[in-house]
DNA sequence: AGCACACATGACCACACGGTCACATGACCA
DNA sequence: TGGTCATGTGACCGTGTGGTCATGTGTGCT
């Protein structure tokens, strides 16, 4: 949607060294510093090509965090597990799931989940407002359901309120997550990006110690009262 | 320390409408884009009059977020209830104060809040940089020893890692409280800042159960375990 | 009156930005 | 070979930026 289709047809290599170059501008910088020129000399292309694969700046960023980056995390989130957490209303169970594939993405793609987290930052462009506000629509409308369920079916404390739940379960899954992996790991997301080799990753069994230490907090917070 | 003192000594009147602009300009866009020609526009001051009150735009920023928002909080958090949790090591009882602060603040200055928000987006500005890191390692500091207390007084689950708690907190009494605010009054901090006349503000007895039903999923989820 | 000094002013500067466009290049087909 | 068309290019444009500085203005002291 957000890039022409000269970009689609573009030659794998140019395209990943686009893509590298877009992220990592994107992943330094706020919308608005983020520079087009700085993108096009990283990728070894002119500025007028850039201008031949997207619109503009905004659908070059529209098109990495919400085509690419969903695309990319898509990856680490079992379409399964969701879809049957989904059915369960398992509540906790999709956060688990969810939780421990944003914590690998962020790993595994430290600069790209910087970009995307970005878009929450807000800025002038009309059609990133919209974009956020659609994110943020479709998370509520998500998590609505979810606890509504997990309450119809006793696995959620029916006290609950889904316009509170909504928005922690947002930030617990989202920039919560990513801050509390960097406190863990000794350093912040900036820190890590800028001096990956100062810092060991996370090994798989820290990792589930980590998404254990998160989901009790969360578990108890959540679950029904003791009779 | 980051204004100059020909901005102390001026009148109160002039002071007022600097500040003012200041806040509208950097609430209502990011560090990078906010325009300090806007700013003296809208304060009805020279652009020259500006750089004699603060060495550039990060001093202003830095003022105002770091000296004049913190005041201005401060009326919001009674000191006393904040010693007497420290005192006590009462991590709950510190939040609930907190989160109450930190509501009744951001309906009565949601742009101001909105501004010292924008600190943890980040930029390219290194003294900002230095802002931030020194911000998130207080409040770690400060988490980590309350939750450590509270452990040893034997309010909190032992079993709780401090460096989850630090983020969680974190989260909870800023960017997720204000996001959470905002679903529970229909709509979000941009919408309500851009349109205020549409929402009504939320009652001193919303307020109440809004902090009331945060305050319970995180009681529990930090509780000790039941014997 | 004369001087000194703190503050006020806005024209001006160099710069970087996002975006455009007339033209170059090269692949393909007739 | 000549023509067509998609793609590549970078000089160039208008605009807004943060920041400067020579000059003006007012106030108070001598």
């Amino acid at each position: 949607m957000a890039a022409k289709t000269t970009f689609e047809n573009l030659p794998e290599e140019k395209r990943a060294r686009i893509v590298e170059a877009a992220i990592e501008e994107f992943g330094a910088h706020p919308y608005a510093s983020a520079s087009t020129n700085r993108i096009v000399k990283a990728a070894g292309i002119s500025k007028g090509s850039m201008y031949q694969y997207f619109e503009n700046k905004s659908a070059l960023y529209r098109w990495l965090v919400w085509e690419h980056a969903a695309q990319v995390k898509g990856r680490y989130v079992s379409a399964k597990a969701y879809g049957e957490a989904m059915e369960t209303g398992d509540l906790l169970g999709f956060l688990r799931v969810a939780m421990r594939g944003g914590v690998v993405f962020t790993l595994d793609h430290p600069r790209l989940a910087r970009a995307a987290l970005r878009l929450m930052e807000g800025s002038a462009d009309e059609e990133l407002g919209r974009m956020k506000e659609e994110h943020l629509r479709m998370g509520e409308q998500v998590m609505r359901m979810f606890v509504e369920k997990g309450q119809r079916m006793g696995k959620l404390d029916p006290d609950l309120d889904p316009e509170l739940v909504s928005p922690l379960i947002a930030h617990a899954t989202g920039p919560m997550l990513v801050d509390a992996m960097m406190v863990k790991m000794g350093t912040t997301l900036d820190g890590y990006l800028n001096r990956p080799e100062e810092w060991t990753r996370m090994t798989e069994a820290e990792i589930d110690g980590f998404v254990d230490g998160v989901m009790m907090i969360l578990e108890r917070g959540l679950a029904p009262k003791p009779a």
